[in-house]
DNA sequence: CACTCCAATGCTCATTTGAGCGACTCAACG
DNA sequence: CGTTGAGTCGCTCAAATGAGCATTGGAGTG
């Protein structure tokens, strides 16, 4: 069409700055004022008709500008824009202004925890898995309906975090009133047979089922890369290499998965302590939690292979989200 | 009521993030993408009762926010505000942005000279008289139609201006390519007889009675205050003070006005070769230019009485005049 | 348990609006 | 002088929309 600026359009007059102001006169009291076109043109003596065709040229001048604003923190164009674009089922963009990460993270939290009190209803069953997204929401979570809450990988031990799985899992069926389904083991061991042995204890694996029962999961999203998960910054150097190798662009919960979304079988995960890949497409909610631009790719990996259903993301990833391919992507219902 | 941040509607229950994203996807494929209720209810399998009902939920929370833009320097929004509230047949507001006096005139002058080309039309009689504001728009005439043009003041020596109303008339007359009725006088003389032997003159006698011939003119508006108005400054200490106290609040081509926008006879404009104040009302389409919101209650009170019909205003004008009392005054057809 | 209240939902009917079409104006051109 | 073509205007008819009303579904209450 036309650069914008001053190209004029082929056969369209450049309007005057009278014409310009009385379009602008009836824009106004239509859309501020709300009057309907039949009143307006009454008033002006005109026919309805050649005032729908000012409101089309007025829209079309860029002199009507209509924006979806930002309430509570939330971009709700941009979220209203990836529901669309990735068919989610509930998002929520978090507008992260000039924030340092843990702002960014804090607001991501409160949201997903708002969030997740709407989408919630009485008699579903809550899957949380550790992640630092995910503790933050737990930490904001106020009053949830009454669900059972399930504990979907082991504990890990942190710098700087002195919470677990547990801990998550204990707030979110406090904030619920439900029962909750705990086991006490690492997210992550030493070899396969250590962790195989702890999978046969009957608390571990009764708590490890449960996992099949999850209508809702919270989950953060990490991407296959230094500082971007946790499940990537415990393998060995060897595992990152290999896991690499393999196409895996990010990881849910321990599950690696590669830029189709399909989860990758690797003996690394053998040695962790968490659902399996198929518990986690089988959930059929999963709402993702995650931020930074630099976790687009991890995302739209996750999107694609439907492993998630829902967004919560800061502002800098939804517009990577956008920008890129995101158009191309759609997942299936 | 709840006193957190903007109050509740009572009765009206707080959307939740959730609730408040599907809201804003609805809004989104309404007022960005066009698309009709009932399409966007089929497509959320929801009735398009629900639809209608959620955006209005959207507009009452301001999630959607309309506005009339600016466009060539021009605040559209204002126009319309402006032209409402005073009945104006024409009317532009120049964005002033952070501009100096000197640009704002420019501005103004510009806007009102597109403004005069859009309003005549061949067969009109343009009047002019002499004013910094109506010399601004003179430099900046391009092409106007087919009009006669008018005279109508004497020419008045300033510092630092070398134009004349002589100046004026024949660049519109250049601009428009019809003829000029043009007569050579000094706008104030010494005292009344002088000016009354000059209207004696027949040249001026004639190049005076074209003023009642005119239908449109552009005019600047003084306040009756120091360096808001040429008449005001070549008064006498003694007119000044006197032309106050029967309330004159402004002049136009010198003819002082009070409150209500009545001419007021004194024998200061004895000594003025000017058109008398019933010409000037006499004239159907009177397009004032002016700017600064000093000049807010000269005006007012033009409007108020009719004098003039049309505005050309910066946005500091524009602003007070809406600002104050302005609602109240409506102009008569 | 019956009852009321309240909000949410979907319906009917009248009004408003959009799409497309023919009539008109004006100006360039054969 | 008639023709042609572009642009504008107002009309018709069908679709979209708004206002008001009845129904439904709970939550709270006696």
């Amino acid at each position: 069409m036309d650069a914008s600026g001053h190209a004029e359009q082929p056969g369209r007059t450049r309007l005057g700055p009278d014409e310009l102001v009385r379009t602008a006169t009836v824009a106004r009291h239509h859309y501020l004022l709300g009057r309907s076109k039949v009143e307006i043109a009454e008033d002006l003596g005109i026919s309805r008709f050649k005032v729908a065709r000012m409101l089309d040229a007025a829209r079309e001048a860029g002199l009507v500008r209509i924006s979806i604003g930002q309430v509570d923190g939330l971009d709700l164009d941009a979220s209203a824009r990836l529901t669309d674009t990735f068919g989610l089922r509930h998002c929520a963009v978090v507008a992260s202004g000039a924030g340092a990460d843990p702002e960014v993270l804090a607001a991501l939290g409160g949201t997903a925890a708002r969030l997740l009190a709407d989408v919630l209803a009485p008699g579903d069953v809550l899957g949380l898995p550790w992640s630092r997204a995910v503790l933050a929401m737990a930490q904001r979570l106020d009053r949830l309906p009454r669900v059972r809450v399930v504990q979907l990988t082991g504990a890990l031990e942190q710098p700087g975090h002195d919470a677990t799985a547990v801990d998550i899992v204990r707030s979110a069926a406090r904030a619920s009133g439900g029962p909750a389904s705990i086991f006490h083991a690492p997210f992550a061991l030493e070899d396969a047979e250590a962790a195989a042995a702890l999978r046969a204890d009957r608390t571990v694996a009764t708590g490890l089922e449960q996992a099949g029962t999850v209508t809702h999961a919270a989950v953060g999203v990490g991407a296959w890369a230094a500082g971007m998960s946790t499940i990537h910054d415990v393998a060995t150097a060897e595992e990152r290499r290999r896991l690499a190798g393999l196409g895996v662009v990010g990881e849910i919960a321990g599950v690696p998965f590669d830029a189709d979304g399909q989860p990758v079988r690797d003996p690394m995960t053998d040695r962790l302590i968490t659902l399996s890949g198929e518990q986690l497409q089988g959930i059929g909610e999963v709402m993702a939690l995650a931020y930074g631009a630099a976790k687009a790719g991890a995302v739209r990996a996750a999107l694609r292979g439907g492993l998630v259903t829902s967004l919560v993301v800061d502002a800098a990833l939804a517009a990577r989200l956008e920008g890129d391919d995101g158009a191309a992507v759609t997942v299936p219902r």
